[in-house]
DNA sequence: CTTACGGTTCCATTTTACGAAACTTGGTTT
DNA sequence: AAACCAAGTTTCGTAAAATGGAACCGTAAG
């Protein structure tokens, strides 16, 4: 987390104290972390005030987080996230199973969550986009970590924390058991791990070369549907996940051999 | 237009030229802009990606928007847009209106679309949320610049392109014109200003103090409702902003009450 | 008036970033 | 095969910056 990436790195340090807080924060509140002088601080509020990462209200002295983030993100989802190419995928998958729909990739050993589709309300918003879950207990999480190369893998176990959720939140050895599991069946089941009464089914996506893009999952509520209704749909949310990646590959990666001879530039 | 704001100014400039290619770019594309050397770009990029504000892609060498922004970008439009607090407000008056209705606040001079809802598909996504326009030409740009202070409406204004978009799109001198009618009436109309057949009416959102927090506007296209249709939403519309304005200030500065009327002027 | 506190500015010192040039890698031409 | 070339990476002396302790300012309380 504290990667020492000269001031750059400090400045997004402080950038993400302030998001932490979930609301605006004031200076002494930052300083009193005792993480940086009151004067390098200061001037590491000063330049990303400057550059729109941060608000300051004059009024009440306090930081907030700036829309220039809301601007970048809108970029970095319509071009690096999965989302709009899976878009078409998902919406369909969540007809078809009459049940909402995640999309999610992983972002520094987290499950983040890039799209919601929910068969009534139809698409979900931001407020879904962006949000963050844990690797080992959900299905998404499950999902890509079973097909991360080893030393990956590895190093996203480290990182996480395995607090139960729920009495059904599996621990380290017996994750490392569904992970084998999800594996040889393709598919990855969250029965109540992270919350109680939800349960899903969720499959990786994978590039052609076999690296893990995503994941997309289908929830249910228990006693609605059941696990049993949803076991229906293991292999739609799996055959869903393929179409995905295939349209990704196409997307992302627009042809590889042939393309580079006639490319001259 | 960026100011130099040390290391990490150059750091988010590049990232801004990285986001502004809509794709993944290599690193000699970004190079032959010839806005820094070599090996200058060649650390802010290393930097940039260590954060995973960017991602590098190893097999192609490309340099794509990192999903840390997707996660920063949740942050803050959760705790300082307008979106959440405008939600109901902003689905109430799509489903009163039968039409789209989007929320927006001033960026660096430019419109941000923070949230939009259409009444057909519900609520949309975050395709719509970080989208930017300008504020010259379309209504909510409009209904903010009308109650900036003078001293930043006119920074704003002097970041403009007037650009014609559509035969009806204002001059600077007709906007000055539109804009003390817009302060008179306290709405804002957008007459195909910015797209052929699009009309709009907009309201802005104030706090208690007066200063400007963003825009709500009804959008409609011409020949199904006509602008005669929306005239009939202009009350509703400012209505709704008001409403906004007060959840705002509640919910931003919960106990602020007394001291904003003390403070007037 | 005095003290205390949050925030801002100064400036000598240290650390970091800079960037021309050298080098490495992988693919193409002679 | 050797020479070549372009793209990307590393080096290293120098230049520029970030740093942070201390002083300063404005406001609110004692």
């Amino acid at each position: 987390m504290a990667a020492r990436d000269g001031t750059v790195g400090k400045a997004l340090d402080v950038l993400d104290r302030v998001a932490a807080y979930g609301r605006p924060v004031r200076f002494s509140e930052l300083l009193a972390e005792g993480r940086y002088p009151k004067a390098t601080l200061y001037r590491l509020l000063q330049v990303l005030t400057s550059q729109g990462l941060l608000s300051h209200d004059p009024d009440t002295g306090q930081y907030g987080l700036g829309m220039r983030l809301v601007r970048l993100a809108h970029a970095a989802w319509a071009t690096a996230s999965l989302a709009p190419v899976a878009r078409p995928h998902v919406d369909a998958l969540a007809a078809r199973t009459g049940q909402v729909v995640h999309l999610a990739q992983l972002d520094g050993g987290q499950v983040l969550y890039v799209d919601k589709v929910s068969p009534r309300a139809g698409v979900e918003m931001f407020s879904a986009s962006g949000r963050i879950g844990p690797a080992y207990c959900t299905g998404v999480g499950k999902a890509m970590l079973a097909f991360l190369p080893p030393r990956e893998a590895e190093a996203v176990l480290a990182q996480q924390s395995f607090h139960a959720f729920t009495p059904a939140t599996l621990d380290a050895a017996a994750l490392g058991a569904d992970l084998e599991r999800i594996r040889a069946e393709g598919v990855a089941w969250d029965r109540e791990e992270h919350e109680p009464g939800i349960v899903c089914v969720a499959a990786p996506i994978l590039s052609r070369g076999g690296r893990v893009l995503g994941a997309v999952s289908v929830t249910s509520a228990l006693g609605r549907d059941g696990l049993d209704g949803l076991a229906g749909h293991g292999e739609d949310v799996r055959r869903t996940a393929r179409a995905i990646g295939e349209d990704a590959q196409a997307w992302r990666f627009p042809e590889r051999a042939e393309m580079r001879i006639a490319e001259r530039g």
